[in-house]
DNA sequence: GGAGCGCTGTATCGTATGTTACGTATTTTG
DNA sequence: CAAAATACGTAACATACGATACAGCGCTCC
């Protein structure tokens, strides 16, 4: 149906692909999916490929790659492939109003630091689309599935961050910590209507991963909060968050997928609100 | 003759293709110079099209736009969009012209919750000073003391995700889990010599408050990251990090001292290099 | 002014790339 | 639970693309 005609009179305004992919990807098989995930990960470069290329990134075949192109609405690749470098070519061409963030003025401290981790926020917010973010905070505002998080070595924590406050608001909210054979027993608790979120960075984990198929294979939603990279894990997830983790560390940042991490948080309390205000007073009240 | 591989050591610094043809469009017979400057008129995209596009647009056969390429030091024509895709891709990640996601039209922004976290780091960072940074680094860096870490109910998470950090780049780092009980039993392993890094923003919890007065009694040095409205622990710190965390959700953000943590774990890295990296190595050796 | 050299385009070739057809596996529906 | 529909990958196919050989032309230098 759709073409990639762009701003048709009564229809919604879509203005660059990736916002078309982002208004579709509910409507792709699985792995289409993952071809508008990969390409979204590292946008639009992917694209600009041959399609081998493209389909070996994402981890499907050429023809999934076409099919995909095809239901954004383009004839062909090379079209396809036409439309992303006139998009890049207007982004180049745009007079760069860079007025946000003054390059510190006054001359303040111009922590290096700083100024990565904000870009890698801002960048990691620019592949999220607005969907996408409510897409999942739906699946994990939905109370008729219990909801497991559980991270790597470094990435943890945000786990547990995530689930300190989900717990709060709605029952059913378990963070999977300990040894790799706790997690294993707590996979019979698991089915198709119940969500598991993992963080994975590189260097990824085979414990995660492997916990990551079996989950899969209970039909558990899985989403995947990982680098933009992206963990071997994207395979199996519904949803995938990449973010940016460049840093001039010795280690990698994982502040960019904290701040996604609490952009949920707020959103699943927004859409919980009648059930979860109610949820809150009465946990004051056990104080 | 030269070939594309740039920055060579006693050459020219050549960081760019475009730098490059800029270097050697005086060599070149008229027909090449006019893809060359056909080329940089409407740099790069020219160059990512085909061979018959480009050499229409230059108004020059196809050999001469190979010519012109393999004059350049590549190959063959994939070998020389390939250079130029990269080239792309490095310019649009680095934070030099990037036009944000939409261009906010009418100062609507489409994240709020991102904007307002992103100028809560920026101003946790302006009332921040360089010296008080690497004060606390040089302090969490001295080795003939032990680090401990603790935090609240939502702020644990960062808590171990610094001690996650610290104890792989030097020994005697310990993040305090578990029930008030426990911690209190480890106060008899503090000294004057150690720090304790205490994350509390509020609702303050007292027993956090409890658990700082004693270790300062003990004359342990603690580092308090805490809110702008300061925990009563500020009393006894040593030193105090207060972050912004108001954000338009129903929570309070912790991202601000996530980043200040992720910044301080780079600096103690760097300043324990030396030690640091061999730890490193021989972690990595025990896998 | 003639011979040699270099530059450029035409025409042809091989191949890498996009495309399509078909069979199997998986999911959905009655 | 059976049957239909959909999704997906393998493999064969056609084309369009980059690469190359060659001939014509202009220019320079004896």
């Amino acid at each position: 149906m759709g073409p990639p005609s762009r701003s048709r009179g009564g229809e919604k305004m879509i203005s660059s692909i990736a916002e078309l992919i982002a208004d579709r990807i509910g409507t792709m098989p699985a792995s289409e999916r993952r071809a508008a995930q990969t390409l979204i990960a590292s946008y639009p470069m992917i694209g600009l490929k041959t399609v081998a290329e493209f389909s070996a990134a994402a981890g499907v075949s050429s023809p999934t790659i076409l099919r995909f192109v095809a239901r954004l609405g383009f004839q062909n690749y090379p079209e396809f492939q036409s439309s992303l470098q006139d998009e890049l070519a207007a982004q180049l061409q745009s007079p760069a109003i860079r007025t946000l963030n003054p390059p510190s003025p006054g001359g303040g401290t111009a922590s290096p630091m700083l100024e990565a981790t904000l870009d890698n926020m801002r960048e990691t917010f620019r592949h999220l689309s607005d969907k996408q973010l409510a897409d999942i905070a739906a699946r994990l505002a939905d109370r008729r599935g219990k909801t497991f998080l559980i991270g790597g070595r470094f990435t943890d924590p945000l786990a547990r961050y995530m689930a300190a406050h989900l717990a709060i608001i709605q029952p059913d909210v378990f963070h999977l910590a300990g040894q790799e054979s706790m997690w294993r027993d707590r996979l019979i608790d698991m089915g198709k209507r119940d969500v598991l979120v993992i963080f994975d960075i590189r260097r990824y984990q085979d414990s995660l991963l492997r916990f990551a198929e079996k989950a899969h294979q209970r039909g558990v939603q899985i989403v995947l909060f990982t680098d933009q990279w992206l963990s071997p894990i994207a395979r199996f997830a519904r949803h995938v968050i990449a973010g940016r983790t460049a840093v001039p560390s010795a280690w990698d940042s994982s502040a960019a997928l904290f701040v996604v991490a609490e952009t949920l948080i707020g959103a699943v309390t927004r859409q919980l609100e009648a059930e979860g205000a109610k949820r809150i007073r009465e946990m004051e009240g056990l104080r």
